[in-house]
DNA sequence: GTGAAAGCGCTAACAG
DNA sequence: CTGTTAGCGCTTTCAC
């Protein structure tokens, strides 16, 4: 085993000192540029890398962040959010040079042995916390350690914790007005959980459509279906005795069950139900019918979130950051718009 | 910001001198149980936590391994394959209390600027590969390297890497036999990626079964799909003019696509064609028909491939470690099966 | 601008 | 069994 390069050994080989390597590494100010480019060249050389536990122990930062997700969400297996969201997540860590750590909670059990790791500064210097039940414990935890963290979704209305989400009440209005103005009156919804904020807000913007274009709000066509395909296939069936002759799914992949349940049930859509989704998941372009839906910024949302921690870790946590993206509505076949 | 607590300090708490909390926090022998007890307790009390960058510095193990996914697979966003990797992987990480870093690369540059970061000792302990080109430069870096790695999804030949593997040409091989005992004499095939093992594999296992049967290869009925739901979609397009009476798709979710095609040409599953997958998801006992498919361990091929790597960097790199998980047919609807 | 020196909190010999 | 001691490689004052 070749002997580890150190800050010192690169000193001696550009005939400095350790201090000054380590201000050249860092890109702080305060060396001579000759000087700079001398060392620069020895570390290219000797292909040099610091190591980290050092410097994390010398500058109390560890360069690394963890996004953790609860996987109660069965969804996740089932539905590309999770992958998008990392995938936003991870290409802005690259950029910002910092580590992302993936926890996935699997249960009560494995959270309380988590909870040291995540909670401890000595482990990350952030977190974020994706799909969270609203009144999760880890939440009030991570606010009494004082982590530096940001929710995607909303936090309890109580909590001033940072947040990014998508304006999921809006969207949601969007899309039920949508149907509204097809001339559509009997506008059913598939819920997503009640116990995240995104779910809730969706039903809330079903609901003020309703209201506000003068149709009346009938519990009858208002099913949970816990982002869940399956369930919102048999949610789907629920809904049939009652006539719908159109229906809001609280997302995509619902809204896959829903096409599913719907074609074995030889009704068509979009003539005698329109569907409208919520996500727009790369697969609702080619689902059958192509889905018409609510297209939200997953990736960029996970991205930003990074970028929002981040500066939340530099700067410290107050004020709580809050941000809200908006939505778009993309009309596809299910609704029976490109029919008129 | 209240003072971090230190082994030093939980020692003065209990009496102790500093080594001895050492010995207790990593449960090494030699402590009286009494003292032992005496010290769990102020632990307790005071919640202490470790700090892992001054462990790591001391001892030379930083506790992270880290899980790479090159993003050229696009289907990352479509098949459920990697989150329940990514789950089988962060599972066996809390058990085995490391943590688990994810690098998803999503261009060459970035994969060069990441090099160190994946590369290095100084960063993480071991490296898992998913999903690579059996050639990629990466795989040669880390051999040079001495970075403990492991594959998933076998390596070249001549690489003398350790992996961990699904027999995926015995799984294609079951598919197709299958196919024939049922009748089938016209059976295409549409592949995967070829530049990844499994992809082969699975196409080397539909030849043998066909060559071994008595019946001839015929390229027409072999079109790339590369583990892609719409190129598999219009794979099935191409192959139509050539009359095939059942075809096995090398991942669920191409069989999906494959499933859309044929419903839209109106050609019925299966009786007029038979259809078999790769994978056994989740989704694939509800769709439509249910699909008859080969079932692949994918979660424990990720927990199995962090065990096979901890074995790695404790115990040395030689001798490879290989190990192939066998699969499992599934039948349902779609290859006609239940239908005599 | 640059170097010397003092830690960061922990592990791992080595003594006792 | 337990304590003492010497680092691990880096950042960061503080002098010069």
């Amino acid at each position: 085993m070749t002997e580890r390069l150190t800050l010192e050994i690169i000193g001696e080989l550009a005939g400095v000192s350790r201090a000054t390597v380590s201000r050249v590494v860092n890109d702080s100010p305060g060396v001579r540029d000759e000087v700079r480019e001398r060392v620069l060249a020895v570390i290219q050389e000797t292909g040099y890398q610091p190591h980290s536990a050092a410097r994390s122990l010398a500058s109390n930062r560890m360069d690394l962040i963890s996004l953790v997700i609860p996987t109660s969400t069965q969804s996740l297996f089932t539905d590309p959010y999770f992958p998008r969201l990392i995938q936003g997540v991870t290409q802005s860590c690259n950029e910002n040079n910092i580590t992302m750590s993936l926890f996935m909670l699997h249960s009560e059990d494995e959270e309380e042995r988590l909870y040291p790791r995540v909670l401890n500064r000595g482990y990350v210097d952030g977190v974020i916390l994706a799909s969270f039940d609203r009144a999760d414990p880890l939440v009030a935890r991570l606010e009494q350690n004082k982590m530096p963290f940001i929710m995607i979704g909303r936090p309890e209305e109580s909590s001033n914790a940072s947040y990014i989400d998508v304006n999921n009440e809006a969207g949601a209005y969007a899309a039920v007005t949508h149907l509204v103005r097809q001339g559509k009156t009997r506008i059913a919804t598939i819920t997503g959980r009640q116990d995240i904020s995104s779910g809730k807000d969706r039903l809330a913007g079903y609901k003020r459509a309703l209201i506000e274009r003068g149709l009346s709000v009938d519990e009858n066509l208002i099913v949970n279906g816990r982002f869940n395909e399956l369930e919102a296939y048999n949610a789907m069936l629920k809904l049939l005795p009652h006539q719908p002759d159109a229906v809001f799914v609280a997302s995509d992949g619902m809204a896959y069950g829903v096409l599913r349940a719907l074609r074995q049930a030889n009704i068509s859509v979009p003539d005698e139900i329109a569907v409208v989704g919520f996500d727009d998941l790369p697969s609702s372009a080619t689902s059958d019918p192509p889905l018409t839906t609510i297209r939200q910024p997953i990736r960029r949302m996970g991205a930003m979130a990074v970028d929002m921690l981040l500066d939340i870790i530099n700067e410290g946590i107050d004020p709580p950051r809050r941000v809200v993206l908006p939505t778009e509505l993309i009309v596809r076949q299910t609704c029976g718009t490109l029919n008129l």
